[in-house]
DNA sequence: CGGGTGTGAGAGAGCGCTCTCTCCGACAGG
DNA sequence: CCTGTCGGAGAGAGCGCTCTCTCACACCCG
């Protein structure tokens, strides 16, 4: 099992080291003999380039990081695999690897010196709070990073996001298509962008709308459901900020004889694999996970390659997914 | 934004590379004096070893590939999370970086490249099928790796499972304490060793149970509950193979006016996610997937420290999470 | 007092690759 | 025929680190 080198495909080839390298990286001022020779001697010998000799050199580790947060906030997550999906299908034909970093309390500096010491070409940062300095430190010191949604206070940094307040007015004008009267919303989390924004986009469109508070998590969504039919008996359709609390909210309702969508017309947010397991399966807010996921993959490519490369921020357009909840 | 190599580091330390290397390294043949110099000269000079060129010298990547299988098979996995947490928690410390390679058809032989090219020191592989020809060339080229789940044929490959078996016969179990008379099962595929295991221990279990076939998906949950019921009306109790399939299967029952668990009971497999959002809650059988994992990791590990690595399989016991279906 | 023994530090040889720099030969123009 | 230019190949200098080998020095024993 001896490893085989550039040096020893040249000997087989006949040529130079440097020749050998040459046709390996597909530079064109090679004589079509001589490459033919090196191709040759390559899938005779079975080489394969060492790639810590390669970054040692090129200062590239190939290698990117999908920062996520601590574990628990990770697990309800339903979009991670559709993340690393999307990120996967721009940065593997380049020949780049995904490292996944999920990140305790106080690990996520990890990332930092990961890609200080090179092992690290960029990172994106996947629910990222306000309090987390990392963005910051990162931006300090140029290094590519691109954010998942946009960050709460706002900074120079590169981050994709879908257009949240599109996605709630989306909800809302659906619920008044459907001729309900008695509109209510259950929020997410008032400290996050996207929380904050999907209330603001419904109430745009809904200005009277009952508002009652939740975390994005299916708990806090049987707990507001449970509130809400205390606080309005008799609402007829409400915008779920998650699918994962719609989820847990549509049972609440059962419970207290409400048909869905007969009695209350829901309207979730996500498209997650939580909407499908509904009953009924749930008309929900689509964002399109893998293509963000994929965009912000080609945009940290691009800091990568390019230290001058601007700051920008991209936001893709929600759809109505509608199915049989309202 | 210079870097800082070790030559600068010994050089502000007044000592030698060969010096600076040790402390760094935490070779104990160091004098105390020399030792706190560099310690110094590496925190005022922020020193962090180029993570290449070690590589290139010790022959290790500190990396370990989690190979999936491809997209939609791994989206439609619900422990994707679990088991990246449990590698996570015994890897990270270690400073081995976690690669996620999503494979389609035809990138599995990636990871085989991957791994001789230096880039890998190891790779966990996840659902593989028999089919599948990367695990053989792997144990053939003696590249580290452990599978997850026990593989279908027999060969000489580390692997971490739950015992699927015993895990079935306490569903099967719980059903008849329940008092259950007329019982069935939703299989998994039984082209793969979870789906023959589980029936085979649920059947020891309940030899006269009746069998309908799933393949763990939800999707099939649902036409194999409506076969059940067409093929057995008054069946009162039904193990089925996965929470997956369960959570499509439970409201086929509610359509056909059965109450779960009144009319009949429900137990499902794996403790995953869609186990919570049935309606009513799931028992089912719990496999400690993050455990596993870990214990994956250490395997893989142990295989890549040393060479003469035992071959050996490692085989948790599953345990009965009772909540509301049975 | 000389010769082993041991301990700690430095010198330097690579690890496998990329890339610049140099050089060689062919060919065109004066 | 000489000089200038240019495409293509080789020589060799690193990239930053580890690790062996060597060496200096102190110490103990015969």
């Amino acid at each position: 099992m001896k490893r085989v080198t550039l040096e020893e495909v040249a000997r087989v080839a006949g040529v130079s080291r440097a020749t050998a390298s040459r046709v390996v990286n597909g530079a064109s001022t090679v004589d079509e003999s001589l490459r033919h020779a090196v191709e040759k001697a390559i899938s005779t010998t079975g080489y394969l380039p060492n790639i810590a000799a390669r970054s040692l050199v090129t200062r590239r580790a190939d290698a990117i990081g999908l920062v996520l947060p601590d574990e628990r906030r990770m697990l309800g997550d339903p979009h991670l695999a559709s993340v690393v999906s999307g990120v996967t299908r721009v940065v593997r034909p380049l020949g780049v690897q995904l490292v996944l970093m999920m990140t305790g309390p106080g690990t996520r500096e990890q990332a930092l010196s990961d890609l200080r010491c090179g092992r690290l070409d960029g990172v994106i940062l996947v629910h990222t709070d306000s309090a987390d300095p990392v963005p910051g430190r990162l931006i300090a010191a140029g290094l590519p990073v691109v954010l998942a949604g946009r960050p709460l206070k706002p900074m120079p940094i590169t981050y994709v996001d879908v257009n949240q307040t599109a996605g709630a007015a989306l909800a809302g004008r659906r619920l008044k298509e459907l001729g309900r009267r008695r509109i209510a919303t259950i929020t997410g989390p008032q400290d996050t962008p996207a929380g904050q924004d999907r209330l603001q986009g419904f109430l745009a469109e809904v200005p009277d709308a009952w508002v009652v508070h939740g975390d994005f998590t299916r708990q806090s969504g049987v707990a507001a459901m449970e509130q809400l039919i205390a606080l309005c008996p008799d609402v007829d359709g409400v915008f779920v900020a998650s699918d994962l609390m719609a989820n847990g909210a549509i049972p609440v309702l059962h419970r207290h004889g409400r048909k869905v969508p007969d009695d209350v017309a829901i309207v979730g947010f996500d498209d997650s694999t939580a909407a499908l397991t509904c009953e009924p399966e749930l008309t929900t807010v689509r964002q399109p996970i893998a293509d963000m996921a994929a965009e912000m993959a080609r945009q940290l490519l691009r800091q990568i390659t390019d230290d001058r490369a601007p700051v920008t921020s991209v936001t893709f357009e929600p759809s109505l997914v509608v199915r049989d909840s309202g």
